[in-house]
DNA sequence: CCTGTCGGCTGGTCTAGACCAAACATGCGA
DNA sequence: TCGCATGTTTGGTCTAGACCAGCCGACAGG
């Protein structure tokens, strides 16, 4: 489609800025001689490739470059997205202890036993990109709330509860924004995202967090830097 | 928007089944009585989403659930994807060893200097998922292209050149599929896809492998499980 | 039985409107 | 100076068409 690609050039070359704003689309309209639903599509093309994202009601923006995620790192959100030069900020949306029946069981609670629910919503350079809704164990972290989590939730288990994070499970996959992550997230209901979900176990290999993360999919790039161990090294030269 | 979510609910509720192909357009358009750009508005939607597929003027299909990949496991394509039950199928579109410029930098080769270019296309359970350009040093398995290319690249370097790899780098973005990605993976241009790149290097740090590959992003979850080493472990600790 | 042609149906693209609700700037009044 | 009402602009949603090009099945001819 020509309209997209004339727009992407205008990004790529650096004509357009990150954070700039584009034209509306009416004014596209009317300036390139075409309706408005065609100008619409080659928006939301450039959208699902995260060059572009929409302010409701306001306009379109073009995208600043992605933080880079290892979920190898043993890195919390505030240390990465500082590392790349960028200013992380954390807001607590809400704290519950309450019991959530089956979900209660990815953190080893029954499920008529209350847990402790964390939802919050984190910003680069001031742009929401991403909520979480967390899940702790009460009987790991008694009185959890009276701490600030508005920073690392991992470090204040570490060094309030001695409680220490020796494996992670990462799953990730693309997804809708609906509801009240997308609310949370100033985006449309539907716009793209990418939802993360991370289990961190201790050494008795309890779940210590169970952590649901919606990201704005234009927020983010993954990126895992692997070393073989030797002892797999051996087991893979040794197959067939 | 209600045609989404009813859509959404037939396919959840497995009343659709993986496979199964949806009411043409304009059938959804009479019996719903909604314009027809409306319809293929919430069609868009869920393939954003990843429920549903199209194929070129034959309809709209219901995704299967997709495979996960984890890039810290050192198992290939065809490894991987065979153990979760589905069908993997690779073949090599083209093959050439040609000079490719800067490009050619990535396996540490100078731009003026061949490089061997391999294209394949892997298939799960028949339906084309990704296209894989992969560049490889001549230099380090000279004759690349007289063994068959249609099963583990890295196999055959390991087997017949005694080339080891014992780290990779791998990154993960979504973008959109474009001209011969698109075509190759039987997708409209411009159909969401996740773009991986990933970088094998061997004892001595050269790179051995370089490929990129476009997914179609319905068709993979990425999955990480990771557990701390011991001297990390101590690092994390000490850290304030 | 095989093959090639052709027409119907499909999604792909595009036009030209309409009305709505939220964001935002402006300016007025306290 | 501050706060609020208001009007304009913006994207959000939707309608009702049009024409194109590729897929595919049916059918006729060899």
């Amino acid at each position: 489609m020509a309209m997209r690609d004339q727009i992407a050039r205008r990004i790529t070359t650096g004509e357009l800025l990150p954070g700039a704003r584009l034209p509306s689309e009416r004014q596209m309209q009317d300036g390139a001689g075409i309706a408005r639903g065609t100008i619409r599509e080659a928006l939301f093309q450039l959208e699902a490739e995260g060059l572009i994202y929409r302010r409701d009601r306001s306009g379109w923006y073009v995208c600043s470059a992605p933080v880079v995620y290892d979920p190898t790192r043993w890195a919390g959100f505030m240390t990465y997205v500082a590392e790349q030069g960028r200013r992380p900020q954390t807001r607590t949306l809400s704290t519950a202890e309450t019991p959530l029946g089956e979900a209660a069981r990815h953190v080893g609670v029954h499920p008529e036993d209350p847990v402790y629910l964390i939802i919050r919503r984190r910003l680069i350079d001031d742009r929401p990109v991403l909520v979480e809704r967390i899940m702790v164990n009460p009987a790991l972290a008694p009185g959890l709330f009276q701490h600030s989590l508005d920073g690392s939730l991992t470090q204040i288990l570490r060094t309030v509860y001695g409680v220490e994070v020796v494996r992670n499970q990462v799953d990730m996959r693309p997804c809708a924004l609906v509801g009240a992550e997308a609310t949370a997230l100033e985006a449309k209901p539907g716009t793209p995202g990418l939802k993360v979900v991370r289990s961190s176990f201790d050494a008795a290999g309890r779940v210590v967090e169970y952590d649901e993360e919606y990201w704005r999919h234009d927020a983010v790039r993954i990126h895992v830097d692997i070393e073989v161990a030797p002892e797999v090294q051996a087991r893979v030269s040794a197959a067939p």
